[in-house]
Order: C-alpha cells, then sequence, then structure tokens
RNA sequence: CGGGGCGUAGCGCAGUCUGGUAGCGCGCCUGCUUUGGGAGCAGGAUGUCGGGAGUUCGAAUCUCUCCGCCCCGACCA
C-alpha cells in the first residue's frame, strides 16, 4: 500500500511559505543554485518557460513599431556618472571590471593582471551606454522616434538573493526609446505598461493592479516610474513590470539632441521599461499549491503528458504506439501560436510517475492503458484539480478539445487569482485599523492589500514603512478621486493608495 | 551589510557537546514478485564529512580562517 502523504511539498504553503517555494522550484526541476554567489542554474523545464514569455512578449512589442538591437555587457565607469541620480541609485551594487587578463604565478595560481585604464562595470541597465547610441543617431526630428528593446543578462549585486525573485545576475529586457515630444514619451510609457498587465494577465494568468510610483520609489533618473503590482499566495505584493518616463534627464547626460521642425536645437525625451525572469518567481507564487508548480498552459513548457501504462517483461508496443498516435494527433495542433507540446513519460516507476508531472505543473495528464485503448479512451486529470480527480474520456472528444481545456485552465487560474487578489483587498480609513491589520502580518499571512488615503507627503510614506514594513507599492489608474484623511496624519488627500508588503 | 540557522552519498538527515574503522532513510543499479495514483523482498554501487591552515599518535568532531546556502532585517534602479 502506498504510503498517504497529503501533499506532495513539504513543508505546505501555511507552514513555511518561503521553505515551500524553494522545494517548488525543486520538485520541478526549474533551476537550482550555481557555484557563483547568487546566481542561479535555469535548467529546461524553467528556460522553456522564460522562451514562452519572451516568444510573446517581442512578438507584442514588435506590433507597437519596436526593433530588438544589442548593446555591450561592459560599460564605461564614466557613462553611469552622466546621470546623478542614476550613480546614486546604482553605483553601490556593480560588479567592477577593472583587468584584461590572468597571470600564472610561481604557485601555479592564477592571478589578474593588465589592469584597464579605465574600469568597466557589467551593466545593471543600459540607459547610458543606449544613450550613448542614440545621441550620435540623432541629428533631425526625422530620426525620432527611436524605439528600442533587447533582450539581455544584467547583474544587480544584490546583498539578498532568492531565486527568480531577486538574483544577482538575471535574464530581462529593457526597452528604450527617444521621442521628439514629452507627449509621446509619456503615451509610450503607458503604452509599454498596458502591453505589459495585457501580457501578465493573458499569459502569466495573474492579475495586476497598474498604477504610478510615488517618489521615492521612482527608478533613479526617472520623471515618472508607472508599475504593474500582482498579489502572492501570501499577500505581498511583487511588482512584475516597470515602465519609465525618463523626461530629458538622460537626454541631457548623454546629450540626445535633435533639430526641431522650426530649426531650435532640442532635447529628446526618453522612456525605458523592462520585465525580467522575475515574473516567473510570480507566477510561481500566485498559482502553485502544496503539490508543486502550476504553470498557466499558454507559458507551459509542454502542455499534456501521455503516461502509457506499461507492464515490466510484457509486449507494451500495443500501448507505447496508441501513445505515440495520440501525441501526434495533438502536436498537429495550434496552441495561442504554439505547437501543442507533448511529453511520453514510459517509465516504469509506478505511481510516482504521476507525481512527478504534479510538481512539474503540467496542465493535463493523461493516463494510457489497455482498458482505455479497448474503449477508445483516455483517463485525463488538470491540473487545476486535485491530484486524485481524473475522469475518463472518449478519446476524439479528448483530442478535438484539448486547446478548449487549456484555455479553460488559463481561465480558471487567472479567476481564481483575481478572486483571491480581490478577497484580501481593503479600503481602510481608520488608522488603527490599518496598523491592527499588518501589526500580526508575517509569515504566510501578510495582512492584505489596502486601498487607504494618503496626503502625498514623503514622511507619512517613510513613517507607515518604519512602523510596519508596509510599503505604497503604487498609485492605482483606476482609483477615482475622493475626497479623504490621510492613513497616516490625517491631511487632505484626493486618491487612495494601494499599500502592502512588498518582495 | 547586521542578527540567527546551516554545510556529512544524488536528496533529506544522524553522528560533533565528550576526538578513536563513515552511518540512516529516500533515490539509484541488478534480480524476482508487483502494477489504473507515491509497490514488496533480496542483493549492490556511491563520500576530497564546504575549502584552507592549526592542535593531536589520531580530527566530521577541538581552534583559526575563508567560501557558500537558508531565514529575519537594512538595501533593492
Amino acid at each position: 500500500m502506498a504510503k498517504k502523504t497529503k501533499a506532495a511539498i513539504s513543508p505546505t504553503r501555511e507552514e513555511d511559505y518561503a521553505q515551500w517555494y524553494q522545494e517548488v522550484i525543486k520538485a520541478s526541476d526549474m533551476s537550482e543554485n550555481s557555484p557563483v554567489r547568487g546566481c542561479m542554474v535555469i535548467k529546461p523545464w524553467g528556460f522553456a518557460i522564460w522562451e514562452n514569455i519572451s516568444r510573446q512578449m517581442d512578438a507584442m512589442f514588435k506590433e507597437t513599431g519596436v526593433k530588438n538591437a544589442y548593446f555591450p555587457l561592459f560599460i564605461p565607469l564614466s557613462y553611469l556618472e552622466k546621470e546623478a541620480e542614476h550613480v546614486e541609485g546604482f553605483a553601490k551594487e556593480c560588479a567592477v571590471v577593472t583587468h584584461h587578463k590572468l597571470e600564472q604565478g610561481p604557485d601555479g595560481a592564477l592571478k589578474p593582471a593588465g589592469e584597464l585604464a579605465e574600469p568597466l562595470i557589467v551593466r545593471p541597465t543600459s540607459e547610458t551606454i543606449i544613450g550613448e547610441s542614440m545621441s550620435r543617431w540623432t541629428s533631425s526630428y526625422r530620426d525620432l522616434p527611436i524605439l528600442l528593446n533587447q533582450w539581455a543578462n544584467v547583474v544587480r549585486w544584490e546583498m539578498r538573493t532568492r531565486m527568480f525573485l531577486r538574483t544577482s545576475e538575471f535574464l530581462w529586457q529593457e526597452g528604450h526609446t527617444a521621442h521628439a515630444t514629452k507627449e509621446e514619451a509619456e503615451e509610450r510609457t503607458l503604452q509599454m505598461l498596458d502591453l505589459y498587465a495585457d501580457f501578465v494577465e493573458n499569459w502569466l494568468a495573474m492579475p495586476v493592479i497598474k498604477g504610478e510610483k510615488t517618489v521615492s520609489e521612482r527608478f533613479p533618473g526617472a520623471d515618472n516610474t508607472t508599475c504593474i503590482e500582482a498579489m502572492m499566495q501570501d499577500k505581498r505584493a511583487l511588482q512584475a513590470g516597470t515602465s519609465h518616463f525618463l523626461g530629458q534627464n538622460f537626454a541631457k547626460g548623454s546629450d540626445i539632441k535633435f533639430q526641431n521642425e522650426d530649426g531650435e536645437e532640442a532635447y529628446a525625451w526618453t522612456t525605458s521599461w523592462g520585465t525580467s525572469t522575475r515574473m516567473i518567481g510570480g507566477m510561481i507564487m500566485v498559482h502553485s499549491d502544496d503539490d508543486g508548480l502550476v504553470v498557466p498552459p499558454r507559458v507551459a513548457p509542454a502542455h499534456v503528458v501521455i503516461l502509457p501504462i506499461v507492464k515490466k517483461g510484457a509486449d507494451n508496443s500495443a500501448v507505447l504506439d496508441s501513445a505515440e498516435q495520440l501525441r501526434d494527433a495533438l502536436t498537429a495542433k495550434d496552441f495561442h501560436g504554439r505547437k501543442i507540446t507533448v511529453e511520453i513519460d514510459s517509465r516504469d516507476i509506478g505511481g510516482a510517475r504521476g507525481w512527478e508531472w504534479v510538481k512539474k505543473g503540467i496542465p493535463v495528464r493523461v493516463e494510457l492503458g489497455p482498458r482505455d485503448i479497448e474503449n477508445n479512451a483516455v483517463f485525463m486529470a488538470r491540473r487545476d484539480n486535485a491530484p486524485n480527480e481524473k475522469e475518463s474520456m472518449d478519446r476524439n472528444h479528448f483530442i478535438d478539445g484539448i486547446t478548449d481545456i487549456l484555455d479553460q485552465i488559463q481561465d480558471n487560474l487567472f479567476q481564481r487569482a483575481l478572486s483571491f487578489q480581490k478577497e484580501h483587498t481593503f479600503s481602510i480609513d481608520s488608522t488603527e485599523e490599518f496598523y491592527d491589520l499588518y501589526k500580526k502580518a508575517g509569515g504566510f499571512d501578510n495582512g492584505a492589500f489596502v486601498m487607504a488615503h494618503w496626503c502625498g507627503d514623503a514622511g507619512c510614506e517613510e513613517k507607515v514603512k518604519k512602523d510596519l514594513s508596509v510599503t505604497i507599492r503604487c498609485i492605482p489608474y483606476d482609483n477615482p478621486q475622493e475626497e479623504g484623511q490621510c492613513i497616516c496624519c490625517g491631511g487632505k488627500s484626493q486618491k487612495r493608495v494601494l499599500f502592502a508588503k512588498a518582495y
């Protein structure tokens, strides 16, 4: 008799959320720690999710006229100094290259040699080096706008790292645009924010709240930072993407000038916007459960796993042939621009086989044995249902309906996450109630998203942060103008903002 | 970077206090029996005990030092 285990992942979310997160990643075989501090190895199952994310986002960017380019990994140290706030924001966490070769000492050990005249930093973000190019490419208003994106790795020497959420090196895309007018740049900033929200909601099935950062939370050097914030299952917020209106700050720093229609010299208006492998961390924390990873079908590495019921020593060729035919019938179909991807796992390892796929979060599992073949049926389980919830289905119905099933799972995951977010979002007007809610927050229960009034004063923002470790995640666009009193000082406020504990 | 915990087989851990042959469970390999949701029995393989230095006849165990991981903070473009 099999041992009874309630959940495939130990500890459960409730028992130890941080540890659960680590275990989900390990059990799903997405990634692992590397020998390099703070850097992870992304394994095929994890990288396939990133490939699906980047393929789709890339197509969406291009639909808006953005073109891809590539800029160097190394940035001259002096470039970082071009924008004052930018230096302040980044200098402390940069990897610096000071030498260009190694020499073997008498003891055989390799030592850096050949010191560089000017040190290079490994890019933490590329505004400054892309700005340098843009300044040379821009002389007339006819050269604008410049709409660029690059898929790249960046390095930020973080003090505390967590897989996918914050690693020293991470993969991302960074868009950089330059425009002739302020209005056009602001429009682009919001256009990309909307694109991010669209992608994250429809592909990662994560509901988000769009808004603007407060001054203290802005990107260093930006005039405005917009973001999308999502709620994790521990009720903490995760920023899933940002889009910045940089004003003319970087244009002035990098000398991005052009002559306008009146023949006058003007600085360009620039934007930058980015999303990273951090989205995968968010996806894990929004959808996964105590049985492991749950991946939305649209970004899943594979959609279906077929588990043929094989007997050791017996002639399994009929079952295996039937499995291959089923795979061929499924892979002939398209699902949102990608062929249905099918795995066949015919290992003879008993029930552990099915659990492995549960833990990997594959959307659909299909058992196929002699009885099913006799009845022209399949035994199907969905990852958005309990692991033991399975149904026998007519094989042809299954094949014809597979894209509908996947769409249902995708939709179900989104609706589930949306309900969760709504259930844990409150409007609060009483300071006491606000403090009570967050004072007991920790571990699995980090309170809620709270929509509360804020007077706009940085001191109030700071006080709440100091008292409760709760920050203003954003000033949501969807919140209406309304009279109210600041949750901290009682001063006048025109709008509710989003408070939460954050990752 | 501050506080705490930890590092022993692929994974999870005991052994460390009190120095004396390297252990357990799972996994893996082989065989037989099983098989529609984490199988059973038997046999077997696998270790620079995180690295370095020291104390000692002898170090996983004691001392120093470095590295890494996890948690809580600070920081987080």
